[in-house]
DNA sequence: GTACCTGTAATAATAATATTACATATCAAG
DNA sequence: CTTGATATGTAATATTATTATTACAGGTAC
């Protein structure tokens, strides 16, 4: 099977301008791939969900989802929203953002990287990076003290481009 | 004035044997100069606050803090509790553990550090360590896309050497 | 075929976490 | 001793997350 995005580009130049539109569509087929490879469902909520992170530059709570799905006959509880999440960010479709218990779509899938996100606070917007590098230093340190790595969450809050501007 | 430890120690060993009630000793006597200097006030509920930090091992929720703080007659609704905690954490006294929604004292204030977290998924202890050379990375991608860097989340999360042993 | 197991989805109830608003009290500077 | 900034008290509400339960469809072993 091939792989439409190669490694390590970006793929999408987040808080830059670019057309975001064709992001969504390059992504959303990469996945149809990838989960017909894995052999699991993009069932409706799940595609649906994936496709409102998709076009949210901002990171997506989980009840602003809920609320759209609800809006869109998809569901109206809680779980419903929960599960879909879950699946992606299981998949590697998605990432869940600590820092704002929220979540944004991968723009990415497929290459096990290692994520950091850049979170704007003033309009939330979110852009994946890549963070190999930081890692090793993690590594020695947990070594250090006999800890052993499951996960690594990075995540840098401060102000995008844009809202650079409009503060100053 | 006088500061009690030297920066880039590890000052508190934190998941390894060692007498911490002198830790604690150590970083109130260190926190009562720091507010003095910043002319700040350390109530009676922030001081308290900071003590059921410092003494917990694990990550503090803000409604256990809550439940302490009510036994002992400082006050019972949730506000009283974040307000104490927004506090500590403003002035470098407390880190928020996002993966957790909780928070830790931090064992060496004062000092404009950059910390990073591990976090033992098994009993919620929590290793504050640095993380100085996982931030010329961070600045470098910031850099690139014109994003201003505020603040650095950085949490490690596995299996502390106690828990790999009861796990195993 | 039917009894059993598994995966998926939907519903309901509850728990945990967090914010806002406003009134009152205290402190510290002028 | 008064004013403005800081801190506290109280209430109500909002948001996020977990747990338990039910339903149904598809496969498979006896």
């Amino acid at each position: 099977m091939k792989q439409k995005t190669p490694p390590n580009d970006p793929a999408c130049p987040a808080m830059v301008q670019h057309d975001h539109a064709a992001c969504v569509r390059r992504v959303m087929e990469d996945t149809e791939l990838l989960v017909a490879d894995a052999g699991v469902r993009l069932t409706p909520v799940r595609r649906r969900t994936l496709e409102i992170l998709l076009e949210s530059p901002a990171a997506v709570g989980a009840y602003d989802l809920l609320k759209r799905l609800d809006a869109e006959g998809l569901g109206a509880q809680p779980t419903i929203a929960y599960r879909a999440l879950d699946f992606l960010v299981e998949h590697g479709l998605a990432h869940r953002i600590e820092r704002l218990n929220a979540f944004v779509a991968c723009m990415h899938p497929r290459e096990g990287h290692k994520p950091a996100f850049m979170i704007c606070r003033a309009c939330r917007a979110v852009a994946e990076t890549t963070a190999e590098a930081t890692d090793a230093a993690l590594q020695r340190g947990a070594a250090a003290i006999g800890f052993q790595i499951e996960r690594v969450v990075v995540e840098v809050e401060g102000l995008c481009p844009k809202c650079q501007d409009v503060t100053a």
